[in-house]
DNA sequence: AACGTTACCGGAAACGTTACCGAAACATTT
DNA sequence: AAATGTTTCGGTAACGTTTCCGGTAACGTT
């Protein structure tokens, strides 16, 4: 059915090999039979299996890409900086959504290494140690998203979460407030937990006290920030925060929602800082300040990476850490 | 170095043949040596290299998913369908985003089928004509998504537009508005052209007559759907609409601001319905009336659709509609 | 004229599977 | 005991490439 290199060879009168060296640019095959070659290609239409010829290279020219759920705003450019790098390369990328189930995360990795894949990029926040360690034991080449290396055994690109974490609440005490809370997804995902420590020291810094009660956590949802907010706003007035800083835009967009029932206006009675420039974060009014964390970039570093960890021949588990860095707009003033 | 059907049938002193029987659940072998088989492939934790299967079997269990923006967030949870669903088939997909460019378009597709995948789902908007009919003259399955088959040549799911327009219109209209406009992505783009249709219609069938004034177009953006909004509130008094049907959501998002900025509320002085459900609708306030689009069973229905292509030998030209329906929310009220 | 060098080309094995075809081993019938 | 049928197995070609190894022809050098 499909024209192969045999097709082109008989029809050229020439061998697969001679072919196959041009296609390949290789030298030993005179310009003239090059030109002929190339124009039997043309006139076929003819482009190489290139199936077969990873079955003989022993190598696919693609990779996996596992994410916990594609539909969570920050995964969607990430993929894009990963195919469209990926491409640079020459690689195709095969896509996995796991719904955050380990055991479809599981499945995924097997799924995708029966199809020869030379390498997986995954961004689950909290991967399963034991099958990551057992990748690596077979120098598979890996490479995680969102994650510090200090807490993987893998090659990571990661945020600099405590940093930008300080970031945002030095901006917010810079700008004349003193009782800024935080609404947090807690300690126990990692993320929230090293955001939070930049929270403490950035207060710490400014010889303000931190208080249990002006930090809140819960999922990262609309609903948990509209509930974190709301228990923000139950305080005494006296202890009533005049600014928050929140995990994540979609926290915030919830605690706008409990901003705004009790009438208070953003950012005259209280500003607001997220997390993640996500697109809601320009639709939502007034548009909010919060923190760009470059998924288009980190998806970029991510497969030159994964390509670094699969020319290598052993695992190399580097660490690259992006800057996240302030976006200031309309939720946020000087008190 | 990876292990073989090779290795393990040598271990089990068996023949390939044998091993490949038992990996394929085919009948004509002994129960006691299937279970020998088997316990070396676990033993050794062999998985069959799908690459080569695919080779002789000539077809590779991948489809291709091209996607002018997967930013574009109507396309993450379609992703999710299909990727999804084509799982269940046993089937993988590879990704790629063109960025709106054709000529990136084209390109995928020749990635693609060098790549041997199956058959390809593309959403393009606008895909290349000329492109298509070459794959259909190959019998290469194609399925195209949110594009009526009657305006492209290929197997097709689609939104039934112009219903869901008529249905945004009437449902403002049976709230008592008589001055409802319309803020468009214009006659030539498909979706824009077929919900401005059925604008029309519910306009007419309520015995309203068109008013040209109260139509806005432009391109599908945040900051378009503000223009148009600011256009609709320069009009004389006594023709400004008090209700608007929106194109898309996040033109929506655009024409919130407009309206807030003249210092007016929706819904009191303004109803407003989107289009898409996308997660803004949720998260502007308030929250937006809009027309949901089943994006993920619409992913689902496509790969069925391509599944059926796949195994047909001839292309069959079918076509799927679904049905959006209205989600009722904050953004519009009774008159 | 003999030799070495270079440029160009081809045959065939290999990659890891599956499928076709035939055959051995065993069971059943006459 | 022979003939037949059934179950279970193996050899090998094929899928479409690339690469190794070799070969021929032309050319220049001595």
């Amino acid at each position: 059915m499909a024209v192969t290199i045999r097709d082109i060879a008989q029809h050229v009168k020439v061998s697969v090999t001679t072919v196959s060296r041009v296609l390949n640019d290789r030298p030993d095959v005179k310009e003239a039979t090059r030109k002929k070659v190339n124009d039997a290609i043309k006139e076929f239409g003819y482009s190489p299996n290139i199936v077969a010829r990873g079955l003989v290279l022993q190598r696919s020219n693609v990779i996996g890409f596992i994410v916990p759920d594609i539909t969570n705003p920050n995964f969607p450019e990430l993929a894009r900086g990963i195919v469209n790098k990926a491409k640079k390369y020459g690689y195709s990328v095969m896509f996995y959504d796991t719904n955050h189930d380990h055991r479809v995360e599981k499945e995924a990795i097997r799924l995708l290494r029966s199809k020869q894949v030379d390498g997986i990029i995954l961004s689950f926040n909290e991967a399963n140690k034991e099958e990551l360690e057992r990748l690596k034991l077979e120098h598979f080449p890996i490479v995680q998203i969102y994650r510090k290396s200090s807490s993987s055994v893998v090659s990571t690109i990661a945020l600099d979460n405590v940093l930008s974490g300080y970031k945002a609440t030095t901006y917010l005490l810079e700008l004349g407030h003193t009782r800024v809370a935080h609404i947090s997804t807690g300690e126990e995902v990692q993320s929230g937990s090293e955001r939070l420590q930049g929270y403490r020291k950035a207060l710490a810094d400014a010889g303000i006290p931190y208080d249990d009660d002006l930090v809140q956590v819960g999922l990262n949802s609309v609903e948990a920030g509209k509930e974190g907010m709301q228990q923000l706003l139950k305080l005494p007035s006296e202890k009533q925060p005049t600014a928050v800083f929140i995990c994540h835009d979609s926290m915030a967009a919830g605690a706008y929602d409990a901003i705004f029932e009790q009438g208070l206006s953003i950012p005259d009675d209280i500003s607001i800082v997220g997390y993640d420039n996500n697109q809601i974060s320009e639709l939502i009014h007034p548009k909010l300040t919060t923190i760009d964390t470059f998924k288009y970039a980190l998806g970029e570093a991510g497969v030159d990476l994964l390509m670094k960890e699969i020319s290598n021949d052993k695992p190399l588990n580097e660490e690259v850490i992006i800057q996240p860095t302030l976006i200031i707009r309309d939720s946020t003033r000087r008190i």
